[in-house]
DNA sequence: CTGAAAGCGCTTACAG
DNA sequence: CTGAAAGCGCTTACAG
């Protein structure tokens, strides 16, 4: 009940932050620090009797534990390192979801860095994380820079690849594969019959091109394929360039009658400028999109897409990641969760 | 050249990272630990010479600081704790584009915690962070419970409120006025001579009720209020919502001619669903958004809605921050963004 | 089940 | 400009 601080011993002296520290709560509780520190973390390893004395404590004091001072005593940051390349796109947000609800349930801090689809903001990152000493690390894509790899390899720490499969036994990823994908959604547009089909591309980062390489086989073994068709643009996604990247594709491409766009995005904003335009969307044009984002399936007309395992791919990721922190036997280095076509009426 | 550690006094008994440490480094320089320490943090204050010789004991050793222990040493985390709502919600990734370009230079690492709108989650995890020691704070909205309230007040962190204005004098906030905002469009579309306009609200947050307050006040005021006009949706905002929550208004609110939806996901569903239904937006029903996304200057008819400034709020809101930690004049307590109103074709 | 000692890796505060 | 000492708040490893 009472609340005046009987053996207050920290000092306010110079550097403490002048906070309720676990000797303040043990002196309360009228045992020694390291009973105050067992009965909070392993409670079960004290007697009923002095847990209560330091669950009192604790609660009279509002006594909060200091996580630098257990990082540094135990060598365990209980942190984890997510590196997305974007915030703005809605695939990684829904991943990020995935991993949130993997990762509730056991007390880690997610930090989480935003590369922007850049290599050397991605360094900046990892190195700066680096310094938190990360229990395990969920990265975007299997392409990085030498020096990502190195502070990688040199740290030892656990490393997660999301969003595509990596071929070599020794990493572990979890995702499908972005070129299969693209293969075969470039095959249903041949199914149907179109001929001049062409891919739509912005960002180019490395799964824009894997889908890229699985258009190109697609249209080599229908015999259809022709670089013209293809329209790939370093500018970031977004609706405003998939209007725009459609009418250049229109001026340029002779007879096209079909697009994939790497992303939904893209594909919305083709849409949108063909009703502007007055282009009939399939008839004279099909437009496939990519990652079946939520407006795809209520813009007029809905697209046809592929859908992807967006959050699955993080909540496995990061329970994978979790395994193998804890050494368990990892159910498997290489988690494909594939994909499915969503076919709908653009194409 | 050579990268055989002499020197190296780090025991690798047992309960060391096993990394290179600040006395790593010193003993390779041939200096004092604190010397080392100097010449990263504040190199000015070392001679050259030491200085190039710690340069290259980091560079050899491949020292990477360890950030708890000095967190704990010097009772400074240079951490700042960030508060959404949502991730899934463009609004909130635009603020924090804006909040980490803010940061961005400042070495602070950031901790995004997603509170799913919910009160308990938010909790939770400021109670997480709290043992993290944060040097500042940055919260979405101005109503916390009671249990938020007061983790903020004993702990004396500075705290910047994003989003909305608080009308208390010491709280500082940064945002523009929801329930102006909320007015104005409503007005906007009075002064269109529309005269039964509804409110579609979705997920309920404070930032939504404040809306719907100004849209109460301009019906009031215009002698066109009527509680049926109202379509108070506690379900989280969605593209397949507002088709929804627009098929529900339009049966049950006779004579309805234009909505105001409390933002544009919401709207884009409402004005599918109109095309799907043959509805001729604006002719028919006029309905404007809130927030501007990207897609609502694309979608067809576009989207009449509130323009705010996302990327600005946060961007102010963690300079803001900053200069409060820094212990500066604060230039403002509450920094008044505005908004505007962006009128295109669906209103 | 409980606790005294030592130490995690760094920085503050001080002295030279 | 440089450094020896002490300490941040906690946990490991050990002894009882």
């Amino acid at each position: 009940m009472t609340t005046n601080r009987i053996g207050k011993t920290s000092s306010s002296k110079s550097r403490a932050l002048g906070k309720v520290t676990l000797s303040d709560v043990a002196a309360r509780a009228c045992v020694a620090p390291m009973t105050a520190s067992r009965a909070i973390n392993q409670p079960e390893l004290v007697s009923a009797v002095l847990r209560a004395r330091v669950d009192k404590a604790v609660q009279d004091l509002g006594y909060v534990p200091n996580r630098a001072a257990r990082a540094l005593a135990s060598a365990q940051s209980k942190v984890i390192v997510v590196l997305v390349p974007s915030l703005a796109n809605a695939v990684f947000t829904a991943v990020l979801a995935g991993i949130q609800d993997a990762l509730d349930p056991c007390n880690y801090q997610i930090l989480i860095g935003n590369t922007r689809y850049s290599d050397a903001e991605e360094e900046k990152l990892l190195s700066t994380y680096m310094q938190s000493n990360p229990d395990g690390i969920l990265l975007s894509g299997l392409t990085h820079s030498p020096r990502v790899r190195q502070m990688l390899a040199t740290s030892r720490v656990p490393v997660v690849s999301m969003m595509d499969l990596s071929p070599e036994p020794d990493v572990m990823s979890v995702g499908f594969s972005q070129e299969e994908a693209g293969y075969a959604i470039t095959r249903y547009l041949v199914e149907k019959g179109r001929k001049r089909i062409g891919y739509m591309a912005a960002q180019l980062d490395e799964r824009t091109l894997r889908r890229a390489d699985g258009y190109r086989k697609a249209m080599q073994e229908a015999g259809l394929a022709d670089p013209a068709l293809e329209m790939m643009c370093p500018q970031p996604s977004n609706i405003a360039l998939g209007a725009e990247l459609l009418n250049r594709m229109l001026d340029s491409v002779p007879g096209l009658d079909a697009i994939f766009c790497c992303n939904d995005d893209l594909a919305h904003g083709a849409i949108f400028q063909c009703q502007r335009r007055g282009i009939d969307v399939p008839e004279q044009l099909a437009i496939c999109g990519f990652n079946d984002l939520p407006a795809s399936a209520w813009i007029t007309p809905s697209v046809t897409t592929v859908g992807t395992p967006l959050y699955q791919t993080g909540f496995d990721a990061a329970s994978l990641l979790l395994a193998s922190i804890r050494g368990n036997e990892v159910p498997a280095q290489r988690i494909d969760l594939g994909f499915t076509l969503v076919e709908r009426e653009s194409a």
